[in-house]
DNA sequence: AAACCGGGGGG
DNA sequence: CCCCCAGGTTT
């Protein structure tokens, strides 16, 4: 990216940072590590709004790190309770045994040693290290995402290790041309969490419309891109093989779904009572589902359609789903 | 790379 | 109903 347009954003970042109410409980200037390590572990994967009387809550029962690593289990959970994720809690405490342990109670500074630490990942390691110590690190959150790849028109799926990466190059780039990587980098969580969000952003009032790369192509609610998790799911398909004097049976499918028009075997619900496996099981793959295909060799009796029957030479004219074809040619009739 | 972890809010 | 939220750990 060319650096004047990194710098244009960046400095628009920085001026909707400083010119906006701030939210977080520990906005302050010398904000300690302490409150903003126990904010960040709240809110990963939570709203600001639903985390804040649980940071004030749990702060105020350990008020040092010290505390934290003391506590009893239980009393920590019970505090938790309504958060979820509740191993974020567990992971908590044991950091604190660990600062406790190897850093005299005090956090490290910097997010390479920062994130050694239980339940301190990328994201939570630079947003510590950038807003307490001014580390030139980017954070990289949900809103990071969101900001950096519709203002520079960014189509790599963000729930992909490449993503991630390049996303995390790109924020690193832009944080190193700022004098402040505390309001740069909240600054640009803000904006994501105020302004850029993800459904109806503030596209009309916002002062980036006229260098935004999504809002002037009409990409604004197809970004960011995520690679959809598809849950595969599988369905059970039982083919009638009927032979007879006049060939194979056939039916042609409909004229919609998934292999219109097409010639297939007729179909039986489940598995036949009088019928004899007439090849193994084949899952056949598709993009979203397995469909795992059983062939039966019955009698016309067990179907109740019109049946077509036709030789191999009048088959092999017709238009099958691949599965059908390779079982077409392996059998004799 | 994908699964798992929770509860709440908004469209 | 689905998506998203100031993500991290485990497999």
């Amino acid at each position: 990216m060319p650096v004047n347009l990194l710098n244009s954003f960046r400095i628009s970042i920085e001026d909707f940072y400083r010119s906006h109410k701030r939210t977080m409980p520990w906005r302050k200037h010398n904000p300690v590590p302490y409150e903003v390590w126990l904010s960040e572990v709240i809110l990963q994967q939570t709203r600001v709004a639903q985390g804040i009387p649980y940071f004030n809550k749990i702060l105020q029962a350990f008020p040092t790190i010290e505390d934290l690593a003391n506590a009893n289990e239980d009393h920590l959970l019970s505090l938790w309770t309504g958060l979820g994720y509740y191993n974020r809690a567990r992971n908590l405490q044991k950091g604190a045994q660990q600062v406790m342990k190897n850093h005299n109670g005090e956090l490290p500074k910097s997010s390479g040693d920062l994130i050694k630490i239980a339940g301190i990942g990328p994201y939570t390691a630079a947003a510590i290290s950038s807003i307490c110590h001014g580390e030139k690190i980017g954070v990289v959150d949900g809103n990071v995402f969101r900001v950096l790849s519709r203002f520079f028109g960014i189509s790599t799926p963000v729930n992909t290790s490449g993503g991630l990466k390049e996303f995390q190059l790109l924020a690193n780039e832009i944080v190193h041309l700022s004098n402040s990587s505390a309001d740069y980098n909240q600054g640009i969580m803000e904006f994501g969490a105020l302004h850029c969000t993800p459904k109806k952003p503030l596209c009309m009032m916002c002062e980036l419309a006229d260098i935004c790369t999504a809002y002037n192509t009409g990409k604004v609610d197809v970004l960011p891109v995520k690679k959809k998790t598809v849950k595969r799911t599988t369905e059970e398909i039982h083919f009638a093989v009927v032979v007879d004097k006049a060939g194979l049976a056939m039916r042609k499918r409909d004229t919609e779904g998934i292999w219109a028009g097409l010639y297939e075997f007729p179909r039986l619900e489940k598995p036949p009572l009088n019928g004899l496996p007439a090849a193994e099981q084949i899952v056949h793959k598709l993009s979203h589902k397995d469909l795992r295909c059983h062939f039966w060799k019955v009698t016309e009796n067990e179907i109740n359609e019109p049946i077509t029957y036709y030789t191999k030479h009048e088959i092999r004219k017709l238009g099958m789903p691949i599965i059908i074809a390779k079982y077409v040619e392996k059998i004799e009739f």
